[in-house]
DNA sequence: GTGGTCTAGACCACC
DNA sequence: GTGGTCTAGACCACA
């Protein structure tokens, strides 16, 4: 895995692994790997992974039980999407709007522009 | 002016004189306050309107007369419109297609949720 | 049975334990389950058993006889009983004291409570 | 300042500082000691200071102003003591009402307990 | 000056 | 084996 500059590592492995729980590589209710294992799979400190792992238990996506590892909660998917979605609402979209506004973007330019993007998604794949 | 703790004082300064200049708030050309002035009306440290105003020299939007003081650039607006567009296009609207999908959100519950934003504004105006 | 995060697991098995003596659901001085049965029982490592099983027996409440098993004490329940009380008055009942003195809670506040909590008890009581 | 060995020293200094606020011997709205000079003062690990600090911020009773420092927030108090008391209500006075049930302790008891309690106290207060 | 992140490494309690 | 706490020290962005 990389890491890129703009935000702590820590925050980056939260949302890495929220995307593992939404795409169901990690199924809900399993053994997630060990604090130690995660910090070597990543090539960072295992203080990191703690950090992000706390801080997803924090947020009722993963459980802990002493002394034998971490677990993804029973309703994880769920909890990450509606997050997800919240989050989307509440800073992406207006921040969105607001752009469009001072811009003069219309939502038929954003169209366009989706069309174009779902396209190139699709010859990506294609070439893969 | 209020400051929030998302992204850097600086930050926020630069995006302000953005629109300022793109609602013509700050003519093309035209002397705009001392740093110093600048500082006392926004609270702020004095350096970290420097450093916001260095930033606007860089990008060419702001020209600076030295012992006179900071003046908008010629073509301060388009140049401000263009870039704006720019960042618009490469890094908003990539997040927001890639949210889109993992969220499964479309283009139609986001013109609702636009409908819903315009009504908003609409209703703060009257009041107003 | 079910565990609680807030103190260790081997702990709260003491603790169930204690309740067992106190409630002659263990009568003394007879055989008690075997470590092997006990943590299948509480779905636990039968280490955290033994280590609760030695901890009763340093306390004096049980008994060990090599080969053949744990047993109650001749005067566990007097010895449990006796322990909690000292534990109660000495460690309770203080911090209980300034958590009421910082808070401002009064004695007749204490005893509302206590009304609502013997109420909900019996309520539950009807229920099942 | 002393620390004990019942609960993690980040734990402690977080209390301490709710007890600073309840106290008013830290004031609403005002700059609190920067994290290395609490460190020094506690002689203690900046990154400590950082996670009691932290957690508090998260509590909403410190707010942080960037480059500048942490600062008491508006409603500090209030939400100490109301945080405080919901804990007592939940955590302290369930524990207390069963230990007194199964003890066969009354409230008459508790009160004998703490009039000596508050004797004690008034003794100390006059010897010092 | 301020706080925040990260690492390396030690030590501990728990299962 | 597991996670959790703490320290020491480096480095960085921000005001």
């Amino acid at each position: 895995m990389q890491f890129n500059n703009s935000s702590p590592i820590y925050v980056q492995i939260t949302q890495y692994i929220h995307d593992l729980i939404i795409n169901t590589a990690w199924v809900e209710e399993e053994r997630i790997p060990s604090v130690r294992d995660m910090a070597m799979q990543l090539e960072v400190n295992p203080n990191t992974v703690i950090r992000a792992y706390s801080i997803l238990q924090d947020e009722g996506i993963l459980e802990n039980q002493r002394g034998i590892g971490y677990f993804t909660a029973k309703d994880a998917r769920t909890l990450v999407l509606k997050k997800k979605r919240e989050q989307f609402i509440r800073r992406e979209l207006p921040n969105l709007f607001a752009s469009m506004r001072t811009l003069g973007i219309t939502l038929e330019d954003i169209e366009t522009y989706f069309l174009l993007f779902k396209k190139e998604q699709n010859d990506h794949e294609i070439e893969s």
